[in-house]
RNA sequence: GCCUGCGUAGUUCAAUGGAUAGAACAACCCCGUCCUAAGGGGAAAAUGUCGGUUCGAUUCCGGCCGCGGGCACCA
């Protein structure tokens, strides 16, 4: 609407103009609630300098924007506008009236999207690195959601290959308690060890053809019990961060549905033999060269995620957008898994596919290494993040204690992977997730909590919330309240929950800063009654944020 | 070798080509008869390097230095 008006006053102004301008938030609360740039932009052409530009644009602006109660010219040549008072009363006011709709939208309504994340190997326990994928994943998963689209959440585990060959080959030699996930996953590294140092490739392979033949009763008991310790302890981790699969696609299912799929596609073409191996040859879209189906007629990881991709065209025909979300290491590799799907499935060929690349998680300590005994599992940083957080819950205001400390625990862990774009490398800091101090998602729970009790104080001292008493200029924290549903659309397009963390962060700083310099639950102060009213505003933001996040913030702690 | 991602305070992260590069942690200073100190306030501290494009570059382009990932039968 600004951006329409500003470009009618350039035109009635100086005539049309070819340059394009912007119209955003400046980075300062200092220098207004919208800034343009147009008067620099087009100076040049104009002829004048940016300054007197704005000027004038300024004054044939100024008056004729409702919700602009002032534009300064600045800088450069900015312009920047400031709104009117009202306009945020009527954005606190439109909040109390329907708190858990707030930041919600139908930018996605229509859209049934097929979200696929957390997919760990069945044979191990597993570290916070593959927590990254489930958080991320989640995180996008309430964002599409929030935003008009139907959801389906999709697991896509492996139960079959390799690895797990590796894991059941060395529980049987080693005799290990196939019950505990922490002894399979010691049975994994031995027979990984076993494995590279070739002393037994040849008995782990054979375990592996016996996996998939299932003509051996004893490994073939192994494995089943194996897996169902390792999708015991994936049951409860997501339940304690928050998850739960509408679907789950097993690799063992996908295997051989791929291996149909990609034999059928030679004769057309899509796939080639070569060196007795299955190839699609992604030279012919600027990729690479890979193999699907191996020499020994087993399939890859390609062919396997060809029939994953079946599966769910298959159980999900409506889907209109695929996400795939593992560690960055597969993005070539998605490129050309990709390439191939569309010329499979030719009837899906137009619809959004798209590989969403993680971070590679190292601790402080350096890169995760099960040799040098570093590996930070998922169980343990969850349970020593439930300790420390039970400590200080302890000495808080929570009914119950145990509650209010899974609630900080996830939080914490969540907001340390959410806080940077999604696809850079994560250092993770134990130290850091555990001070629950400063940028935290305890901080922003604590923040939640203590409007919570607020506004029972509030209560108590007769002060009820009204929107309508203003005082005259807006507070700070009004002027980051209304950006909340832009920041949640622009963190759903682009994939980009960490624009959430730190933008929610910065309101519960700001909150903290009026909460420290304005009296609320004080029934003497006039403006009392809409102090409170931005208060429960501010705490439906967090929640509805910290929702989004993958997390929950509570009404005491 | 080819392809690809990344180098920002001591540390961990921000910044659709804009204004004085913004936070947090750590180190330093201050705030407890006052609605939760898991809080608030203050001071100090950074764009690897050399060029180019631009009114304006952390951002775009190129060279160099450094780190990571991928490149045929692992996932």
């Amino acid at each position: 609407m600004l951006k329409e008006a500003i470009q009618a006053a350039v035109h009635e102004t100086f005539g049309v103009f070819t340059a394009s301008f912007t119209v955003e938030h400046p980075a300062e609360l200092a220098h207004g609630d919208y800034a343009t740039n147009v008067a620099l932009v087009i100076a040049k052409e104009v002829g004048q300098s940016p300054r007197d530009i704005a000027s004038q644009l300024k004054a044939r602006l100024e008056g004729t924007l409702p919700e602009v109660a002032a534009i300064e010219v600045a800088g450069a040549g900015f312009l920047n506008f400031r709104l009117a008072r009202s306009y945020f009363a009527d954005v606190v006011s439109g909040i109390l009236a329907a708190p858990h709709a707030w930041g919600a939208s139908t930018h996605f309504a229509g859209e049934k999207v097929l979200l696929e994340y957390t997919s760990p190997n069945l044979i191990k326990p597993l570290h916070v690195g593959n927590l990254v994928g489930n958080i991320i994943g989640e995180s996008l998963a309430r964002l599409y959601a929030f935003a008009g689209a139907q959801v389906t959440r999709v697991n896509y585990p492996s139960d079959i290959g390799l690895t797990v060959a590796k894991g059941v080959w060395a529980l049987k030699e080693h005799g290990l308690d196939v019950h505990d996930i922490h002894a399979v996953g010691k049975a994994y590294v031995l027979g990984n060890a076993a494995y590279e140092d070739g002393s037994r490739k040849d008995d782990i392979e054979a375990v592996n053809r016996a996996l998939y033949a299932k003509n051996d009763e004893e490994l073939t008991a192994l494995h089943e019990a194996a897996l169902r310790t390792a999708l015991g302890e994936l049951d409860t981790l997501c339940a304690q961060l928050g998850t739960t699969f509408d679907d789950v696609i097993y690799e063992s299912e996908a295997g051989p549905r791929g291996l149909e799929m990609v034999r059928a596609h030679i004769a057309d073409g899509v796939f080639d033999e070569s060196n007795g191996a299955v190839i699609y040859r992604g030279e012919k879209v600027d990729l690479h060269t890979r193999v699907f189906i191996n020499a020994q007629g087993l399939p890859t990881y390609e062919a396997k995620d060809i029939g994953n991709f079946a599966l769910k065209h298959e159980r999900h025909p409506a889907w209109t957008r695929m996400l795939v979300v593992t560690g960055g290491e597969q993005r070539e590799y998605f490129k050309v898994m990709f390439a191939a799907a569309r010329e499979v499935f030719t009837e899906a060929s137009n619809r959004i596919m798209q590989h969403v690349p993680t971070g590679f998680l190292t601790l402080t300590t350096g890169k995760m290494s099960s040799r040098l005994g570093n590996v930070l599992t998922a169980d343990e940083v969850l349970g020593d993040l439930r300790e420390a957080a039970r400590e200080r819950a302890a000495e808080s205001r929570a009914e119950n204690i145990d509650e209010l400390a899974d609630l900080i625990a996830v939080a914490a862990l969540k907001y340390q992977i959410l806080r940077q774009a999604i696809g850079s490398d994560i250092v993770f800091d134990k130290e850091r997730a555990l001070s629950f101090e400063g940028a935290s998602g305890p901080y922003l729970q604590y923040t939640h909590a203590r409007i919570g009790s607020l506004t029972e104080k509030a209560l108590a001292a007769g002060v009820a919330e009204v929107a309508t008493i203003t005082p005259e200029g807006p507070y700070e924290i009004e002027r980051v309240l209304y950006r909340f549903p832009e920041v949640v659309a622009e963190a759903t397009t682009a994939h980009e929950p960490h624009q959430l963390v730190t933008y929610l962060t910065e309101l519960a700083g700001s909150f903290n800063s009026f909460y420290a310099h304005e009296r609320i639950a004080d029934a003497t102060d006039p403006y009392a009654p809409y102090k409170l009213a931005i208060a429960k505003a501010v705490k439906a933001t967090i929640a509805n944020g910290m929702y989004l996040l993958g997390t929950t913030a509570p009404e005491k702690m």
